[in-house]
DNA sequence: CGTGAGCGA
């Protein structure tokens, strides 16, 4: 499976580090005395490399496929609400785990690499139960990952119906992970975030000065056949490529990019949505 | 300045 693309992402399989894990684990398990049998170890994974900007709600989205989970726990930094990169997850039946750690392992995912592994227990408290009352997606949210937030949403409800549309041809087990909600779903449409402050502006014509560098800058990546910077937003820009390879090179190139002190996201927004904006 | 991988309250 190592090189095979998913939704034109390439999938990196580490069969060693789940090995080692596995190993690790069950001689654990061996030495305390056969507290964790070796179907429970795969109940609970941990998931590391998560691209910053997932939700705990989209980790669960990427995971339930593979059968029903107890929670999901992504870790966060309790100052920022900022998402620590790694999670916690535990599925009720250890035979999805085990699905779950060999699909999504090594798995892009937005960018990283998904590191999936079984979970290294701490001695004591191993048998918390952590109920996880998941309404708490809208936390913490920075104006930014509000409009990430938003974009995730509406790529997942076109998730959805395509999803609808393959039931029937699905098994029980999905052989590959179903189509993530991820804000990855590539189109010629994209949104860039953070791009300026209107505090900040003084000059008149900022903005129309703005939409020209953007467009020349962004013209390396394909023809950009139109642009929009939202003055009325956080840095909100709005540019349509002549084609898809065109909008990913962009997104690829500029996500997380730093561009005069601010950290820049890029994203895709569904092509229906922005001529739906911009008519 | 800049989330590097990271095994939790």
């Amino acid at each position: 499976m190592s090189g095979k693309k998913l939704l034109g992402i390439p999938v990196l399989v580490q069969p060693s580090e789940a090995e080692k894990n596995r190993y690790a684990m069950q001689q654990a398990a061996n030495a305390m005395g056969g507290t964790l049998t070796g179907q429970d170890v795969y109940q609970r994974l941990y998931v590391g490399s998560i691209h910053f900007s997932l939700t705990e709600d989209d980790i669960r989205q990427i995971f339930e496929p593979f059968g029903p989970l107890d929670f999901v726990n992504l870790h966060k930094d309790p100052e920022t609400g900022r998402s620590k990169g790694y999670a916690f997850i535990q599925y009720k039946n250890a035979a999805d785990g085990k699905q779950a750690l060999e699909k999504m392992n090594g798995f892009d995912l937005a960018g990283r690499n998904l590191k999936v592994g079984l979970v290294t227990e701490k001695s004591s408290s191993m048998n918390i139960v952590n109920l996880d009352d998941d309404d708490s997606s809208g936390v913490g949210l920075t104006s930014l990952s509000r409009t990430e937030l938003m974009q995730k949403l509406a790529a997942r409800r076109t998730d959805m119906l395509e999803e609808e549309h393959e039931k029937d041809t699905q098994p029980q087990l999905p052989l590959a992970p179903a189509r993530p909600a991820i804000p990855t779903k590539a189109s010629r449409t994209v949104m860039l975030n953070n791009m300026f402050n209107p505090a900040e502006e003084t000059e008149p014509d900022w903005i129309q000065d703005l939409e020209a560098d953007v467009k020349q800058e962004c013209e390396q990546y394909g023809r950009v056949e139109h642009i929009h910077a939202n003055e009325d937003s956080l840095g909100e820009v709005f540019l349509k490529f002549d084609s898809v390879a065109a909008g990913e090179q962009a997104v690829n190139a500029l996500n997380g990019r730093w561009f005069g002190g601010k950290q820049i996201s890029a994203v895709f927004v569904p092509e229906a949505i922005y001529d739906a904006k911009f008519k």
